[in-house]
DNA sequence: ATAGATCGTCAGTAATGCTGATGGTACATC
DNA sequence: GATGTACCATCAGCATTACTGACGATCTAT
């Protein structure tokens, strides 16, 4: 393909930017997470469960993550047939179904959790201590003021498709 | 729901954090560009042909953005419907598939990206000056240092799903 | 008790991307 | 000049993912 000049114009569009950077750290995420026979999503689910005070149910994590309450069943799913969390009904209320980590359950996840920190440690890698804290608090700033004002997303949108 | 207590774990994790600015930038974008009947992949494609010294064929404006070829088709497609641009079969090599911009499509780019500079400045609303531009070169550094390591996505993979 | 709301589940649908195959074209080599 | 290899656009088929709407079970307020 004959190199027809095009100027990389789209490296200063901040979706496309944030587009790449998504992809890429989720792309090492999910390689990362293999050996663990878990996939990101399910690895900030059990994430969730253990840092919650008291047990969630699956409606409390979904909400949490931003995912739709149907997905969850799927995630749950494939996580429970793994062992790795536990469905139980809730005593207190019987339409909950509360969920927890199994031993197998924390102990992969204290080990996949190492294995995203190295993740996020490559990926910020090409930058200097400075900037690379300044992006990440940049992105919480964004993070917390969307999140004040309601822009959160519906639960779910983010149609994939590449660079825009 | 009552609240059981799950602290916002996640903040913390920069995949979750990029997930959800490129879900928020992007849906934000795709409103602001509804006006103008294009999504914002089909502004990218607009821009990477105006932004070309020779027109580039169908496979090079893809290459660019990291879209496949298969998915341009239907791109370009979308966009000749509107009027926007124009497929012509290269003179010099035949197999080629030149697609220019239409005028009526350069007016569309033209005001289409002053509402995409407008998503670009709300979206970095929250930071200060020196903040927002922190974000953009840190992202812009992973970007080169990625591209440079041949990191850069195969063209495609993006497993939507919410934050991991 | 009865009505309305909540939770988990499932089936169906839509959107998106990739793989592989096809037809047309260029180029290099003989 | 003929032929084989590589390349481009296109299309059909498949896989993945998420959402909508409906359902049964359950809670809660009246």
């Amino acid at each position: 393909m004959k190199d027809v000049c095009l100027p990389d114009v789209l490296a200063g569009r901040l979706g496309y930017l944030l587009k790449h950077a998504y992809a890429g750290i989720a792309g090492a995420m999910e390689e990362a997470l293999a050996p663990f026979s878990v996939i990101p999503r399910e690895l900030a689910v059990m994430t969730v469960i253990d840092a919650a005070r008291e047990q969630p149910s699956q409606l409390e994590i979904a909400a949490q993550i931003g995912m739709d309450r149907t997905t969850m069943v799927g995630v749950i799913d494939s996580l429970e047939k793994k062992g790795y969390v536990e469905r139980r009904r809730s005593d207190r209320d019987r339409r909950r179904n509360v969920v927890t980590l199994t031993p197998e359950g924390l102990t992969c996840l204290r080990e996949a959790d190492q294995a995203r920190e190295r993740v996020e440690r490559d990926f910020l890698a090409p930058l200097d201590a400075a900037s690379a804290r300044a992006l990440t608090e940049a992105l919480q700033a964004i993070y917390r003021a969307r999140k004040a004002a309601g822009s959160m997303l519906p639960a779910g949108r983010l149609h994939c498709g590449r660079p825009d």
